[in-house]
DNA sequence: CGGGATCCGTATGGATACTG
DNA sequence: CAGTATCCATACGGATCCCG
């Protein structure tokens, strides 16, 4: 993953928060826990396609930068849990326009949220 | 570069947006041509630290995703100037809220918008 | 001037097995 | 269940040379 942030400053706070969501699947991680706090497993369900590691280490990063809380359950089972911060809410709540944006210019008819995993059919009408 | 668009389809529209501005370079390229219509070298002097090759590649992919719109002058100096097209101005309003995101949670400080220099004061290129 | 071609290093991500 | 460790593939980005 992204050993370190990048070592000066960010040119915008664009740049910036692309350094934060760039993980190939972060923004679908944070969608499927904007709905509900999800247990590991819940997620890797819910991103179908990642992988334990990657999503490990994904989560470890939004960790790392608020943007997800962890609280471990040192129980039998073992049990964690990850939810949204109010820093991830904020975050999310900024992606939307970029969503809008991606459903009416790259992707017509993406659903509008589908943490379950849905995928649709379609080609790039471009 | 991205070799060909994602396989199947996208989850979300977020997802879909991530594809196009995905490259390390994009959202800065796309800062500069919203100021004004940039030519290459111009280009590649507002976004410091990339390299030719990498710009040229972002360059046609932007264009493919018809974000920015390619005009060749075949004149003796060859001219080429790159301008955003109407789907890449809307696509740079819906970054807006993630830039201030970024702006208040990742990178305190960071200018709104400098696409001349774009180095900020003690940037340093990869 | 505006790139294309080539070669190459590295970061990112994937598969699988194993552990607390 | 919730990860970690290891090995591996490749996409991404960078340097350089070259051409219209």
């Amino acid at each position: 993953m992204r050993a370190v942030r990048r070592p000066g400053a960010y040119v915008c706070g664009i740049d910036a928060a692309m350094d934060v969501i760039g993980g190939k699947w972060k923004v679908l991680i944070l969608w499927a826990l904007d709905e509900k706090p999800c247990r590991f497993g819940e997620l890797r369900r819910s991103v179908p396609g990642v992988t334990e590691k990657v999503l490990s280490s994904h989560l470890k990063e939004l960790e790392e930068d608020g943007i997800v809380h962890r609280e471990e359950y040192a129980e039998v089972p073992p049990r964690v849990e990850y939810s949204l911060t109010p820093r991830g809410v904020a975050l999310n709540e900024a992606l939307d326009p970029l969503g809008a944006w991606g459903r009416e210019h790259v992707q017509p008819g993406t659903p509008t949220h589908s943490p379950e995993g849905v995928a649709v059919a379609g080609s790039d009408p471009l």
